[in-house]
DNA sequence: TATGAATGAGTGTTCATTCAT
DNA sequence: AATGAATGAACACTCATTCAT
């Protein structure tokens, strides 16, 4: 504290503290981004507590103040992502009439959101992996997974003025919507990472003519 | 089965061993066969050799007589995996004349070989998740699935007579049915286990429906 | 005692321990003590890491904070002992005129050296044979030994006042000088262990009476 | 066996085998020279045994045929050292009138074993390290040293007509002797290895230098 | 509250040795 | 007698988590 030394060293604590409460906010935010960042630079398996914590620049104990385990931060991790897909598919939608056209909208702005947030991207991707896991703990992972495409379903169905195109139903079209942009996505993410924005325009194209045969 | 102990214990040494050589074989095909059904049911990384080891009832040692790392062994399941689905989709366009609905047996072809042999569907999706690490280690594994893909993609250009329909082109069509089918097929496999061989029919009508348009 | 059953089970902790750093400081040595100790009763290769943690009484985990590898462990304690022995050597060698008297007070330091700590002359001694092997590993080992042998001969130069005896150069001088007195040391040690202490006048008459000849 | 191929293949089974026992002898000398060669390129420990029959030529299996332990290997190899040193010793004192050149002669006889076979040169060294150890399996070494010098000495009093020179007792002139020739000669050998035996001549001056002042 | 030293269960891998062929 | 596939005890090292300061 005196001399004031800690402020250089310490991301976490330079950053403007409000009060405890906002600053703890702080922290915690900013380990979920460093985890994220580096869960898609190594994998989550490979990420170790102590590499999140020495990017984060807090202690390792500090870690355990904020999350019960590695498990927990992933899973909040997870949920914190699925809510802002969410959120854009939904933004998208305000203010437009149902149809084909709201629907194309929606994909097109999940698109966007992952060409903003690949790590996104590969956090899902990987956390899919897990969840054929019978353990306990993978449940929760389970459960925000199945809700998120309850919620989708739904926005797709009011998208489509509940009609869904046969032989689709509404959650199994949200399920393969996403699907395919997922994987289309970390194909052209895995393999051709320079172009990766650069070929928003082909990639866009790409689902915008899968999605015409689809509805 | 009373009186012969052996024969329960040990899987390896109460297969048909016509010579050594044979047997070695047998040991090996074995190991991957196990390997491949744990990793489908714990998961790559929550697999120990010991798993599987215990499972295809060898000593822990005799693992090391087949493959050098863990690593290795994942890397040969990989390429098995690989080289069963191309066979298949090949398969698929014996005696038949390129066009659309060439691509639509590949895509069906493949699609019967996941449904059948889910553990190679899963394991892809768990390997693409490594395919960003940088280590030196997951080098062959990209370059496998690149070959796989640049393949894959020459077949499917021959399936159509040269002309992938714009904005494809052959390898990225390759690239997108692949994740199309891979990412429909891995979302109804984890949360829909019990129905997934039964609901073939609605996942082929779908997949049917989405060729169409790309086509 | 009573009471502070703590204090008889962990030795690093029940250390008198100013500030944590010093306790680091402290645990550190204890480590590299014990070690020492036990690859001169049972070998460097014989020594398991968890023999080293079970005598420190610290955890298993605890010895990779201080030491990388085993071989890291290794590399210290030989550092270490190059240290004390040259510095004892130069202590002896302090307010002498330089002739064959320095010389022999050299020798004798070394020779009152080895005598009081017998572990790092088998250390020396077991590490001279993995010296040639060529791997990388054993790289930084055989720098140790030449830089000191390097420093040792010029430590022998001078107190030869520049002239070492024919057919010797100083270096040189200095590695029989030191294969000398370790050859004849070693022996002692292994094969009377008994008297090794004891004997001391006897190998100093004969180290003196082999010195008279080599100046 | 038809086609001869194995001929080719293997060393041993290669070798002119007059009957089965000189075979025998034969297969075990190459077994024990190939191990002395690895001793000395990759250390005891680091030396496996199927290291060992690769080189030989052998089955791994076949290595224990002729030895039962790794362990009766190195006794058996150390035990032939021995005896080629002490036959050398020997050989050097024949027609010798005893006096100060018969023992210059057993030195340079011995000096010049080991510049032929430096390999034996390390094994005893490295012996040498292992000879504090406790255990039950060292026993044999050790007796085999101790056995070793016992005669060396006596060769030594014989060579010196029963007088060895003050402070000396013949056996621990033996070892001095010994020791010496060994810790000088084991330094030139590692820290210089291309010379090292172009530098007979200076060692050679070396310790006849030394010699004449320790009788 | 923040810290980081300490922990030890857990894992991949090695290798001397055995034994069925 | 020769072989090499099989074995499993043993070991170095990792890392999520705890807890005293």
């Amino acid at each position: 504290m005196s001399g004031a030394q800690t402020g250089t060293r310490r991301v976490a604590a330079a950053l403007p503290q409000g009060r405890v409460e906002r600053r703890k906010e702080k922290t915690r935010q900013v380990l979920l981004q460093v985890a994220l960042g580096l869960f898609f630079e190594k994998g989550i398996y490979w990420t170790k507590i102590e590499d999140i914590t020495e990017r984060a620049d807090v202690g390792k104990g500090t870690f355990y103040q904020y999350f019960e385990t590695k498990e927990a931060l992933l899973r909040a991790l997870l949920q914190q992502g699925l809510d802002l897909v969410l959120a854009r598919t939904q933004d998208a939608l305000r203010d437009l009439k149902p149809g084909p056209e709201a629907v194309s909208r929606m994909v097109l702005a999940r698109l966007d959101f992952f060409l903003e947030n690949p790590e996104y991207l590969l956090l899902f991707h990987q956390v899919r992996g897990l969840l054929q896991l019978k353990v306990e703990a993978v449940k929760e992972l389970r459960q925000a997974y199945e809700a998120h495409f309850d919620r989708l379903g739904a926005i797709l169905r009011a998208a489509l003025n509940g009609r869904p195109p046969s032989p689709w139903k509404a959650r199994d079209l949200a399920l393969a919507l996403s699907a395919f942009t997922s994987g289309l996505l970390v194909h052209h993410l895995l393999f051709d990472k320079g172009d990766f924005k650069h070929r928003r325009e082909v990639i866009q194209a790409q689902l915008d003519r899968s999605l015409q045969a689809l509805l």
